[in-house]
DNA sequence: AAATATTTTTCGGCTTATCTAAAAATTATA
DNA sequence: TATAATTTTTAGATAAGCCGAAAAATATTT
């Protein structure tokens, strides 16, 4: 048995190993707004329980046990948050914090009916894949802004041209890890794309900026 | 802020109350299943927190800002356990556990759009009454079950003859307080009545146990 | 490679909630 | 009304989780 805690924990881990970086204590302290000596306690008693693989000083990885713990987190998660905005009407962007406590609920029967109710639902609100209840996840290979069709959308994972001043606008205009874009109109005369952002702004993007921007595409 | 623990008490100090009986240190203590002494550590807490009115010795009983606390969570685990039967399609006997977790979720606007997707229900399936956004909770007067009429149902609360064979009778019977109780049929020539308990067992029984027997009329 | 900077861990301490055992207060009984 | 039984409180411990400061390990500069 996990406590919330050590739940919060293991996703954090999954969380970021999905970025590909390799997970530092001070990244997890960071992620979880916490001080590093909170993680280094918990990263023992983790290891201890055979969720994670932990060396000092070496950073961590979720081991197979970890690994099904925090797909349950994330499959609940997902479920609930589509649960408040497709039978609660809440706004996708307002659902998280109210999932971040729903996701902790213990019931593998509740999680299951949600599911039902819901009509299977292949992805959150936010264009997240869900994990069906063997802790599989829908991995759609990542692709270029530039290669979705008009009205589809994806959270972005991952730039190719990473110059500085890219890197800069990208900052500017939101088009940072784990944005959702949809994409609104194409453009054939110079191959640019009308775009929206976290449901927020609206921009046109040239050719470089849309083949260089890598999104999950969110299939429904 | 409450903890889930102070919510936890605050909940069974309420109630207890409700039992008509005065809240000792040991009845909160059985009731969950801790300690006395863990009890009276509580309590110092709470009634340092103004939530409850207490003087060692002398037991205790929730303040305003209690009663506040305690109808909100109560308000949150009726609703919850009414969306768990509705539209997860539970048995009314198997919600409890889930709704004591879902109870602790902290969002006002989550429990009053639940709240609305539910219709407004004024009873949960256990046949107690919602507060309302307010912390009114419709408190009917009990009856009969002599006095209810044909598919009517009510909530067991109370026992006017109780010599020891009747309660004996009553027991074996699951007649216990809490029990859900409703009218199939009631038959003219003796009076007796047709009742379905607990959504299980259904039973004749006399006019002199429907006589004596009080239940909290469940009004949808 | 030595010096410096950064990251991570250790250490001691704090809070919340729990428990057992013993002491104090209350209630029941003889 | 003393004595006994019960209830409640106190005192001292424990476990989870968190923190700041100091020490240890690793990474970066010079």
């Amino acid at each position: 048995m996990n406590s919330f805690t050590e739940e919060n924990y293991l996703k954090s881990i999954y969380m970021l190993s999905q970025q590909g970086k390799n997970i530092t204590t001070n990244a997890i302290a960071n992620y979880l707004n916490t001080k590093a000596s909170s993680v280094t306690d918990m990263l023992k008693k983790l290891s201890a329980k055979k969720t994670i693989h932990y060396k000092k000083y070496q950073g961590v990885s979720l081991t197979k046990s970890g690994s099904e713990t925090a797909l349950k987190i994330i499959r609940k998660h997902r479920l609930w948050e589509t649960f408040l905005v497709e039978k609660l009407n809440f706004k996708w962007d307002e659902v998280h914090d109210i999932a971040e406590q729903l996701e902790h609920i213990i019931s593998p029967e509740l999680t299951n009916r949600l599911e039902k109710f819901l009509d299977n639902p292949k992805f959150d609100p936010h264009g997240d894949p869900i994990p069906d209840k063997n802790g599989n996840i829908s991995q759609q290979k990542n692709i270029a802004i530039a290669d979705l069709n008009k009205n589809e959308s994806g959270k972005i994972v991952g730039v190719k041209d990473s110059s500085a001043s890219f890197l800069q606008y990208l900052e500017n205009e939101h088009l940072v890890l784990g944005s959702k874009v949809k994409v609104l109109d194409k453009f054939d005369f110079d191959n640019s794309v009308l775009v929206n952002v976290n449901n927020k702004s609206k921009l046109t993007i040239s050719n470089h900026v849309s083949s260089n921007l890598f999104v999950n595409k969110a299939v429904r």
